[in-house]
Parts: C-alpha cells; structure tokens; sequence
RNA sequence: CGCGGGAUGGAGCAGCGGUAGCUCGUCGGGCUCAUAACCCGAAGGUCGUCGGUUCAAAUCCGGCUCCCGCAA
C-alpha cells in the first residue's frame, strides 16, 4: 500500500522495517524533531529518523503535524493509509480522515487496557501476568479508536521492560502486516473498546524510587518493571544506586535470615547470588546494581567492595559499620 | 560550553608525594560425612593515555581518549 509512516522511538522501527521488507510503499516518514539529548546537548536524531535514512526513505519532522504546512503536505503524499507506531503527537480529525484507510496505529497492550504512554512499563509494574498488542483504527481520543486485531504475550515472573518491549516490537509489526493484508483484502471487522481500562502514564521520578516498606513482590515487579529504562533507584550511604535486576528470594535462602527483627531495606545476607534484602513483607534477592557514575555491576560486589555488612540496607537511616 | 562522578592485579573498592593495599574470585594444600563454610600458602598490577613539575608521582599540573549518574 501506498503509506505515511509515523514514529520516534525503537519500539517503532521493527514495524517501519516490516513495512519495507513487506513492499509497502513508504512516501514519507514523521518523526519527532531532533531535540537536544545525551550528556552534552548535541542535538540527537529519533531511532526512527536513523532507520529511515538508512532505508533510504523522506524523513519530515514538523514541530507540529496539525499545523496547516504539514497537512498540505500529507495532502500531497496521498497516502491510502497512514501508520503511527509511538509518534509523540496528536493527530487532528483532517488528518484522520485524509487517507482512504484511515490511520492505523499499533499499541503495546490489549486495549482498552492500558491506553497511553507507557503500557508496556505499567503492565509489568502492575504485575500483570500477561499483555500484547493491538492494532486500532485511530480516532480522536487517546488510544480509544476501534480495534482491528490483536496477539497476546505472556509475561513471566522475571520479565523485564526490556526484554517485553523487543518481545512486542516485533509481535507488532507481524501484527501491522496482517492487519494491513487484511484490511485491503475488505475481510477486516474492527471492534469497539469496551470493557474495564486502565490508564498508562507517563513514568515520574516517583515512580523510580524504590519504598522499602511495600512487598516484596510489588518491588520486585518496580524492578524489573523500569528495567532497562528508566531504572528504579534506592540510596546506600547516601549515594544514588539503581536497582537493575532482582528475584524472589527461595526459600532457601530466606532460611538464611538470622537477624531477629530486620528492617525494610535492610541487608540480612550477602549470597553468591546477591543481597537478600528485607522489604515491607517478605525478602527479595537484589542481584544488580548501579552506583551513580559506575557501570552496571552485580550487587555482591557492590556490597564487598565497600566492605558494607550485613546489617546495614538501602535507604535512608542506616549506620555505617566500618 | 547544561551539572556531576569515575578510569589502580579477573570483579568491586582503598591509597592521594617516598618500597601498591583490602574484600571477593582464581590456583595449590589442609580440615570436614559434606560445603558456596573454615584454616594455610601462591599467582596476578608499566596504577587509562601523552607530556610537565620533582631527588622521588598512582598520588601535583596540563592535554587527550573512554565509561557512567542527573538533567533534557
């Protein structure tokens, strides 16, 4: 099909590949303008915008789609449908009506659960033991048009952010493409959302930073909920420390608790595995972590190279034992 | 020039002008029914790089290259 692509971040471009790879005529590209990023302030292009260069593809980056230059301009391109996988803007009713297929856009949930920014995050953080994608129908709402299909992904007990963002980043674009075949082949049926939703926001500093006193389970799916990006933090002696990877604690090794009363945050075994830490109900194994301005590095050693004991924990108020 | 931290034996850290140290790991030996536990011993570092100061630099000064936290 003759189509405008629209996208920004990594989760997009598996799906503008497929689109490439499929024949499908790609007249255009949008993607979010490059914006000044990293440690300096060089301006940094979209993971989109790199891909489509590369493809060989015309890149536009209007500040704003709904503006009258780039409706023109998407009025020229004519495209039958447009894709938009994670752009970053909104886009006005004359747009949504412009192609003859509508706008097509691929969400990281099974909708009408999780509309919004940052599904894959909160399906994880809300310990969900599973999610998917779906494809929709865009209409003016956030995440509300009426959908087209979808496919499911379980989430295991130690799936990460990371790791379910790849996993769904491909399953989309397969979906895209079957969506697409279908939809020209006239046997699609798009479905209304109905049912209980719940609301994907955008992640905050608060929600990176890790309350001891909750459980186990709900920090363990924090944890691995921000991981890789953005992290969830604690402090140790003051100093920032991201918490990168986690497990339940076995029971074996909760055996090996022998503090009598330890507190939420505090360390009460340095295992080869990691630190098993006490929370709020329960212990978890803290595997990996990173002190600001270090590398990713695993927790024991963390913990052995600052010749800390058991006994001391993450969080605030805690005594040094030195 | 957005703010800041860091580059030291395999890993994590200390040392901050005068013979390179700690915890872990590794290798060898011992103890033990057994062990990731314990004991004894050993190997392993041109201290990121280039240059400067000095009788003497991992330690002071300057350049360079990498890595990372915050912020965006």
């Amino acid at each position: 099909m003759r189509l405008v692509f629209m996208g920004t971040p990594d989760f997009a471009v598996p799906t503008l590949q497929a689109l490439v790879a499929h024949g499908h005529e790609v007249v255009g590209v949008f993607t979010q303008p490059d914006r000044p990023s990293g440690r300096g302030k060089a301006l940094k292009p979209s993971p989109i915008k790199v891909v489509a260069q590369e493809l060989g593809l015309t890149v536009y980056q209007p500040q704003k789609v709904k503006n009258p230059e780039s409706l023109q301009l998407l009025r020229e391109l004519a495209p039958e449908v447009i894709i938009v996988v994670a752009y970053g803007q909104i886009l006005s009713k004359e747009i949504l009506d412009l192609p003859s297929f509508g706008c097509i856009n691929v969400h990281a949930s099974l909708l009408p659960d999780w509309r919004g920014a940052a599904p894959i995050h909160w399906a994880i953080l809300a310990g969900d033991q599973r999610t998917g994608v779906t494809t929709m129908q865009m209409d003016v709402g956030l995440d509300t048009g009426d959908m087209l299909l979808k496919v499911e992904s379980p989430i295991e007990e130690d799936t990460t952010t990371g790791e379910l963002h790849d996993n769904l980043a491909h399953k989309g674009a397969e979906l895209l493409i079957t969506t697409l075949e279908q939809l020209q082949m006239g046997e699609l049926q798009s479905i209304p959302q109905s049912g209980p939703t719940r609301y994907a926001s955008l992640l905050t500093r608060e929600h990176e930073k890790i309350d001891w006193t909750r459980s186990a389970q709900e920090i363990h799916n924090q944890i691995r909920g921000l991981h890789p990006w953005p992290g969830a933090y604690t402090t140790f002696r003051e100093e920032t420390v991201k918490v990168h990877t986690s497990r339940k604690a076995s029971h074996e090794l909760a055996k090996e608790s022998f503090l009598k009363a330890p507190k939420p945050g505090e360390v009460v075994n340095n295992t080869q595995e990691g630190l098993l830490v006490q929370t709020g109900e329960g212990l978890i194994l803290v595997t990996e972590v990173q002190p600001a301005g270090k590398k990713t590095m695993p927790a024991r050693d963390f913990f052995l190279g600052r010749h800390a004991q058991v006994g001391e924990g993450f969080g605030e108020g805690w005594i040094k034992h030195e």
